[in-house]
DNA sequence: TGATTATTTCACATTTTCTTCACGATATTC
DNA sequence: GAATATCGTGAAGAAAATGTGAAATAATCA
């Protein structure tokens, strides 16, 4: 699953590095800019910036500009950094599409709260959480498994390597590149695991099993077709 | 607290009056709607909708209809009703933004508890200091949690743990997950410290103790399903 | 400070999952 | 069609993750 990339705007350096940090223990992919302007700069050089965190108070172009700007050319969320919370002129906020204000300070808890509530919110559950191929629809965030419509429980290791199988569907898969990815970098068992969970995860796929096909000599495939 | 408001959407009477019981009867706003169209006015009508149930097969304009046109301005949560487990595209719906799905016939609890769910999750971390699910009743302002109305003490790590999976229900916590969103960022400790305080949990919710499930090799997820 | 409580760690029991192995079945090669 | 290599399968035990109770450490409060 990609991590989702965070623009934090703010001039205060110190600002910057805390919610960074934060952000980046999270797990999130952290771009930071220090004025209104760079922030424009690079938010529409990186194109897939999926959340801005913005300050309100800053030289040249202060948070309202910068978020009037984004807005003609985008609906990425933005998140309003206030000193203080009279600060925020909420309506003005909300007619510019600001979805969320956090008034400094704030904990880290509740930034990375608001963030991942946020984001899930936009994506709904993101593509990225949920795969799914006839009848068989695996949810990332819930690690939940339905086969038309009912739920089949699924080790993990047997939960990721369909998920692997879903997502290189109709290529043939080597044994060697599925322990590369599927089990961990320093695994040295022997390949033939590999086997006993295809065995495993066939009979719980039922009639959909045979999707699995044996390449010989090679690997495994996933592919509907016949 | 205000209550939040629903709108209901099927072009069934019958139906539309199931529904609105049930939710009244939990303590919700209810408005109905015959078809698409109409669900359309009353929503706009209405700019402070919280969330939508909406049935699928209407005449004129049909859910999915219905659904396109709502997330082009809202990001309001939505329910589909559909008649059978296998009406429901999932994928579609996902990428249209539903965010949940009930089939046909359902039983009452699983509505209501679908829609505290997801009225829980969309405010995340909300300004709301009060914590609810199925007789547990957290207080952030008094730190004080009712179990079916009795009193129960929790410590604060426990408090602050049982929060966070109640406002995450039904998605699966890694425990590095639940390290850096409940501990302080400056924890190193042992992820087997989340064990512990489960343990304690679970007991101090008695027979709802088996709503904290285990997600074996990944962590632990609140459900009060199944 | 000393006592009390909360939190974390640890050791061991338990449970679940993963891996290996042996053997039969099946495909490929010559 | 026989020889050979590869795969399917079920069982066993090895390994890993979790449950549990108690002890150790840390934090809090009188």
């Amino acid at each position: 699953m990609k991590k989702s990339k965070i623009l934090v705007v703010d001039d205060e350096q110190r600002m910057r590095k805390i919610i960074n940090d934060f952000l980046t223990k999270s797990d999130y992919n952290v771009i930071e800019a220090c004025d209104g302007e760079d922030a424009l700069d690079k938010f529409f050089k990186n194109k897939d910036i999926d959340l801005i965190i913005l300050d309100i108070m800053m030289p040249k172009l202060d948070g309202w500009g910068v978020c009037k700007e984004i807005r003609k050319e985008s609906k990425v969320p933005i998140i309003m950094l206030t000193a203080r919370s009279d600060e925020a002129d909420e309506l003005q906020g909300f007619k510019l599409g600001v979805d969320e204000y956090i008034s400094k300070p704030f904990s880290p808890k509740i930034l990375v709260a608001r963030v991942e509530a946020i984001l899930r919110r936009c994506k709904g559950i993101s593509s990225d959480d949920v795969i799914e191929c006839d009848g068989i629809v695996m949810n990332r965030l819930t690690h939940i498994v339905t086969i038309d419509g009912k739920e089949v429980d699924f080790s993990y290791k047997e939960f990721e390597l369909l998920a692997y199988f879903l997502q290189n569907q109709g290529i043939a898969l080597p044994r060697e590149n599925i322990l590369n990815n599927v089990w961990n970098y320093d695994y040295y068992g022997e390949d033939r695991t590999i086997d006993t969970h295809v065995k495993k995860i066939r009979a719980k796929l039922g009639n959909k099993g045979k999707y699995i096909k044996t390449i010989w000599g090679i690997g495994y495939k996933f592919e509907t077709l016949d």
